[in-house]
DNA sequence: CTTGGAATGTCAACAAGACTGACTTAAGCT
DNA sequence: AGCTTAAGTCAGTCTTGTTGACATTCCAAG
C-alpha cells in the first residue's frame, strides 16, 4: 500500500508470494463454489448447471456453440446438462431465425428464479469480501484476475457486458 | 484508483460490479489451473495429485487427516490419489512416532521433482499477472481473496506460513 | 487391566462430470 | 450438387468426488 514497493522493487515477485497468491486462489475459490453448490446439492443439479445457467442469464439468446466455447467444455458434456435443464422447464431452446441450425438459449420464469437464488447467495459473499477489502482493493483484485485469464477468454470476459447475444 | 470510491460512495458493490467479479473468478481460475493441468495431463495423474503434492511440500510430514482437512476432499478421495502416489514412488508415507494411527507424508526426490515442474509453471502465469498488475494490485488481490475464504480455511491457509507438520 | 469408544487410515462400490470418437440430421454456402 | 457447419446422440473411458464397511491403534472409564 504505501509507496515501498515501486519501480525496482520487486519483493511482491519472489517465489514465496506467488505461492501465497496460488493458495489464495485455491481457498478463495473453495469459498466462491460452495454457497451455490450446497443449495444445488438438494436438487438433482450441479455445478454444471449453475454454470450454464449463469451465463445463459448472462447473455439471453446466445447460441449452443457460444455457450461451450464461454465454459470451456464439450458440446457433450454440455448437452448432459442442457438436457435435463430443458427438460425440467428451466431453459427453453429455440430454433434460430436467421440461421434455423442453430438453437437460441433462454431461462424460463422458473429457470430466472434458481439463478437469483444461486447468484444471490454468490453476490452476498462477494460482497461481504468486497466491502471488507475496499474499493481500492477490489480494484486491484480485478486487475489481476484479469492478467491471469488467457487472452481468448479475456476477450469473451469483455464481450459480456457489451453485446447481448 | 482516483478517490472516486471512497467512503459513501459505494458503486463498487452494486450487482453488476459483483457480477463481474464472479465472472472474472471463473475465467481466471480456468488460466490457473491450465499450465499445470497440460503437464500432468500426458502422465496419469490429475489435478488432485497436484494439490495433494503441492500441500506435502508445503507441509512436510503432515498427516493424512490434515491433508484431506486443507484439500476439502474425503478421506476416501484422497487416498486414492495417494496410493498411486505412493506406488509409482513421488510420496512417501512414515507411520507416526507418537502416535501409529497416523501416516507422515513426505517428497521423495521424484516427487519434489514434479512438484517444482508444476508449481514453476504455474507460477510463471502469476508472475506474469503480478508484474503486468503491479504491487498495489496484487495487495488488493490478495486482500480480497483472503476474505472470501471461509474463516476456518483462512486459518489454515495463514498456519501454512507459520509451523512446518 | 480390560473393554468400549474415538480417531486414523484402507478397501470397495458408485455417481457426477469431464473427455474422445463416431455418427446423424438439418441447414447454409460455394 | 457437394462441402461445411451447428446441433444432437450414443457409447465408452477417466478423474475425482461420494458413502458404507472395516481394520488398526489409542485412550480413558470402569
Amino acid at each position: 500500500m504505501s509507496e515501498v514497493t515501486t519501480g525496482e522493487n520487486l519483493l511482491f515477485l519472489t517465489d514465496e508470494q506467488l505461492r501465497q497468491g496460488i493458495e489464495a486462489m485455491f481457498f478463495a475459490y473453495r469459498g466462491f463454489t460452495e454457497d451455490p453448490d450446497r443449495i444445488l446439492a438438494g436438487m438433482a443439479y450441479g455445478r454444471a448447471h449453475h454454470r450454464a445457467i449463469h451465463f445463459i442469464n448472462r447473455a439471453p439468446g446466445t447460441t449452443v456453440n457460444n455457450l461451450l466455447i464461454l465454459l470451456g467444455v464439450t458440446k457433450q458434456s454440455l448437452n448432459r446438462v442442457l438436457r435435463t435443464l430443458i427438460e425440467d422447464g428451466l431453459v427453453e431452446s429455440r430454433v434460430g431465425v436467421a440461421d434455423k441450425r442453430e438453437r437460441h438459449l433462454f431461462l424460463t420464469e422458473e429457470g430466472a428464479a434458481l439463478e437469483r437464488k444461486l447468484s444471490d447467495a454468490q453476490r452476498a459473499r462477494m460482497r461481504t469480501a468486497y466491502r471488507a477489502a475496499g474499493p481500492q482493493a477490489v480494484a486491484g483484485f480485478r486487475q489481476v484476475l484479469e492478467a491471469m485469464m488467457d487472452p481468448e477468454m479475456r476477450r469473451k470476459y469483455h464481450a459480456l457486458r457489451e453485446n447481448g447475444a
